[in-house]
DNA sequence: CAAATTTATGTAGACCACTACATATATTTT
DNA sequence: AAAATATATGTAGTGGTCTACATAAATTTG
C-alpha cells in the first residue's frame, strides 16, 4: 500500500480511517448493485433484514433497533417505499404511528438479495485472518464508546471538568 | 449496551458499524469544538497536521497523501480558507497548480489546537485495553481491502467471474 | 377534564464522502 | 508546430449521517 498520512496520526486518525474504509465498502456495494442491475442501495439490507425478522415496525422502532437517528430511517424507508419494496399502514389505535412492512415485490426479490448478501458476508469474512476476532474487538470498542464519548473523553484529558 | 440489530448481521454489518461509530465520534468532536468556542471542524486537523509537516501542498498532493478524492479536499480547504486558516498561491511555472499553506491565524491558534488534539488522542487511546492492537488489525484490514474490494469479493463468492 | 408533558413522525439545514463531467493548462506524440 | 493525451482544479449531483425545530396525537398530571 502507498503512503498514507492518516495512519501517521495514530488514535486521532481512527474516526477518519473507520469512515474512509466504510465509505469505500458502501461505494463498492453501490457499484455492485448497479452492475448486477438491481435497484437497491447498500444500506437497505438493514431494513429488509429487520422487517423480515419483525414483520412490521414503526420508524422509531427501527431507529432504536439499528441505533440510527429517526430522520435517517425516514429517508431510507421513504426511498424504499418509493421503489416499491415497502408498504405502510397507520396504527388503528395511535394515529401517530406508521407501520412499515415488506411489499410483494420485496418478498419476490428477497431470495436473490439473500444470495448476494450471503456472498458479501463470505467476502468480508475473508478480509480477516482465521484467528482474527476483529468483530469482538469492535464490539468492545462500541461498548466503551457508548459509556463515554469523544467529547467527554477529550475534555477529561484536558482537565476541563 | 441495549439491543443492537446491526451486531446480529455479522460481517455484513461491518461497514455500517464502522460508519456509525465514526460518525458518532465526528459529531461528538463537532459538539466539543462548539462548546469550546472554536470555529473549526473535526476533520480539519488532517489539513492542519499535513501542512504543518509539509508546509505547502496542492489539492492533488493532499488528496494523494490522505487517500481522499480531490473534490473532498477542495471542499475542506475552501472552508478553511474562508475561515482564515489557509492561504494559497498559484504555482509560478504551472498555473494550474494552487499551493495551500497555513495562515498567520492558523499558526497563532495551532498551540491550543494541538493541546486539544493531544487530549483527544489520549482519550481515544483509553477506549482500548492495554494489550489491544486494534490499530494494527485495522491497518491489516485496510491492506486486505485495498487488494480486493467489496464488489469483487462478493462477485467472486457468487461465482460471477 | 383541562393543561402540561411525552411520544411519533416529518422538515430544514449542516457536514462529509464519492463519481462523473467540465475547463484550462502542460506535456507528449506525430 | 499542431494534435492528442495527461494533469490540476473546479462544479454538479447523489447518497448518507446528524442535530434542531415543527407538528400532531397520546398520555400523564394537577
Amino acid at each position: 500500500m502507498q503512503y498514507d498520512f492518516v495512519n501517521e496520526l495514530g488514535y486521532l486518525g481512527l474516526a477518519v480511517r473507520l469512515k474512509r474504509l466504510s465509505d469505500a465498502m458502501v461505494h463498492s456495494g453501490r457499484q455492485m448493485y448497479k452492475e448486477l442491475g438491481l435497484d437497491i442501495e447498500p444500506n437497505w439490507f438493514l431494513i429488509f433484514r429487520l422487517l423480515k425478522k419483525y414483520n412490521q415496525l414503526s420508524v422509531t422502532e427501527m431507529a432504536s433497533k439499528l441505533h440510527f437517528s429517526h430522520p435517517s430511517i425516514i429517508t431510507m424507508v421513504g426511498k424504499m417505499e418509493k421503489a416499491g419494496y415497502l408498504n405502510s399502514t397507520i396504527d388503528k389505535s395511535d394515529s401517530r404511528k406508521k407501520h412499515f412492512f415488506l411489499s410483494a415485490k420485496a418478498e419476490e426479490n428477497l431470495p436473490r438479495f439473500e444470495e448476494i448478501w450471503d456472498a458479501g458476508t463470505e467476502g468480508v469474512k475473508k478480509l480477516f485472518s482465521e484467528d482474527s476476532n476483529f468483530l469482538n474487538l469492535l464490539e468492545a470498542l462500541e461498548v466503551q464508546y457508548s459509556q463515554k464519548d469523544f467529547k467527554d473523553r477529550t475534555l477529561t484529558e484536558l482537565g476541563n471538568e
